[in-house]
DNA sequence: TTTGATAATGACAGCGCTGTCAATTTCATT
DNA sequence: AATGAAATTGACAGCGCTGTCATTATCAAA
């Protein structure tokens, strides 16, 4: 049933070593050799056994997703990326839910490490932008590879994926203000997130450029939550300047406010319009639809993956740097100023 | 930095054999030897090789979560129930979504049982309820635990964890019948998972129950998405007989629902009743927040991990059941029948 | 104290593979 | 045909642990 490295190299007539060096795509095996192996490998259905790679081999065959986030969508678009990565290049998944607070992460991911041989790591937001547990990370002796908001990388600590909130959220607010709209309110995520200050700095760039004034009252400091939509609108509909606008930093709080403006009998868009963040299927499943801007994940995390795998497959230092900028998806929620 | 057993053993000043009893939780090994161990282990921050344990034993160290569903609500609550449970006893966990149309799911799992040694895989529908499949898995020497909908397990072949979907159902339809509703209509997801079936089968005892005729037009196929629910409901609120009530399949479906029934300036519950399944995050966040029945996924993956770790420790024949049923949760998107 | 049964410990092989290094083959040139 | 460098292959050790079986320590009863 379960054949070893034994079996397809009598079948193939050759030494254990060449169908391992088969298995591993080397060099320097004859195309002869390596069909015979090869007709074996598939008549006997073999599959190299990956406790016996990692225990004699030098080589990691495994990576981590590691992540502190309580949104559903986010995290299976991040993980589905990461194991198509992963399946394209043979790799296992290893799937390491935990907290950013706790005292016992670093211990955790040790102990983890120590454990498993892992390449590396995919760090997204908080654990990616926090660069001495990035750096206590890389001193473990494994690679990282960061997902994380910026419109350039902040080090050469490793290769990352930079997601630029900044421009997307120009473009988002732009979008508010073409339509007539100049009390345009702000509820953010969780303000040490740079997600956050990034969206939170266009949104200020976006209104400066077109000679809109910031008024701080309309800025309001929430969690990526639902219920922090909620509040943060129901806040701001009660200011004595009513913003005639809202940018929510994610779908998920826009949600929260469209259920705020609901409660209040305020009518969107025709008395206010609400724009969202992150395009997750709920954009589309919310009366009216979001207005928001599209963030990749599945690409963004299956890039980072690549880049992971790849940057510890070739041992180089380089840490190539992969750009995204979320784009603006017009729906219903937002809608000319009255 | 990375200790091994030879490490511990000698700090401690006995043979590695009895470390390695030590980890193993194996009885006889006097106390005051396990002391000494376990302050060596800990001195050192060991962690066995998993890669060696595999190597070398007979027992495994993981399980795998196949899965094949769209819903990232579901998935996530499932994983994270796995792995609470894999955590505490010290198992790893591998992720594999496939397709269960897929011709080659068989020779993937395979593939991958080949690879990585397996204690077994928790199957979730559609899987779980593919009889022969089970039967080709267990075949392959790994356990299964399945998690399916019904009252009762259909066979000896595995533990299970049963979800009540009839009696839940029952409760549903029960509560909007208690609203004075009379035509109650019925959207259903993939007309081949048991849990529509019984879904459907509860639905249709509770109106027998209460002596209303069942209406075939009134009943639905479609699929758990978004868009099943606002072409459903759609079709539904244009037949001769508008029913007063919906019963969605689940909390997609209903918020699809919902949707059309904006899209048709129907108001909800004033006009029409509609309730889904599942109590995803989902179902609070919507307007009107949907009633629902609770299902704990979480708790249910736990429990269906929990079960197949047992068996696979005690290798016993002895197959567990357990019974979830969904409790009834009223929100605001149910209403008297005017 | 000796005995015998039982509890506790250890020696050793080997899981299936890769890394190292040595042996052999190949092939373009002489 | 002989030569030597390069390409190709193989022998062998050993990764860190567990299973098996042999050995030693322990302790109640004689």
């Amino acid at each position: 049933m379960k054949a070893t490295i034994n079996d397809v190299a009598k079948l193939a007539g050759v030494s254990i070593k060449t169908v391992s060096r088969v298995m591993n795509n080397e060099t320097s095996v004859r195309q002869l050799t390596r069909d015979k192996v090869m007709e074996a490998v598939n008549e006997l259905n073999y599959q190299p056994n990956l406790a016996a790679r990692n225990l004699a081999g030098t080589k990691a065959y495994s990576i981590a997703f590691i992540y502190d986030n309580p949104n559903a969508y986010y995290v299976i678009d991040m993980q589905n990326g990461i194991l198509a990565a992963c399946k394209q290049q043979g790799f296992e998944l290893l799937i390491h839910p935990c907290q950013a607070k706790s005292e016992h992460v670093l211990e955790e991911i040790g102990d983890m490490i120590r454990k498993s041989r892992v390449a590396g790591l995919v760090l997204t937001p908080p654990f990616s932008e926090m660069p001495e547990f990035v750096q206590k990370i890389i001193d473990l002796d494994v690679d990282v590879v960061r997902i994380m908001s910026g419109d350039v990388a902040p080090d050469e600590l490793s290769p990352c994926v930079m997601v630029n909130d900044h421009a997307a959220s120009v473009s988002i607010t732009q979008h508010l203000i073409d339509l007539g709209h100049k009390h345009i309110g702000f509820i953010g995520g969780e303000a040490a997130h740079m997600s956050t200050v990034e969206r939170l700095r266009g949104y200020k760039q976006a209104l400066t450029d077109n000679g809109i004034s910031i008024d701080e009252r309309l800025i309001i400091d929430g969690e990526y939550s639902f219920e922090s939509g909620v509040h943060g609108a129901k806040q701001l509909m009660s200011e004595d300047v009513r913003p005639t606008a809202i940018f929510s930093c994610n779908d998920e709080i826009a949600a929260g406010s469209l259920f705020a403006a609901r409660l209040m009998g305020i009518s969107i868009p025709e008395q206010l319009s609400i724009a969202g963040f992150e395009n997750s299927p709920f954009s589309r499943q919310t009366w009216p639809r979001l207005t928001t801007a599209n963030q990749p994940n599945q690409k963004i995390a299956e890039d980072a993956a690549s880049l992971l795998i790849a940057k510890s497959r070739k041992q180089t230092a380089n840490n190539s740097v992969n750009y995204y900028t979320p784009q603006l998806i017009v729906r219903d929620s937002t809608g000319k100023s009255h």
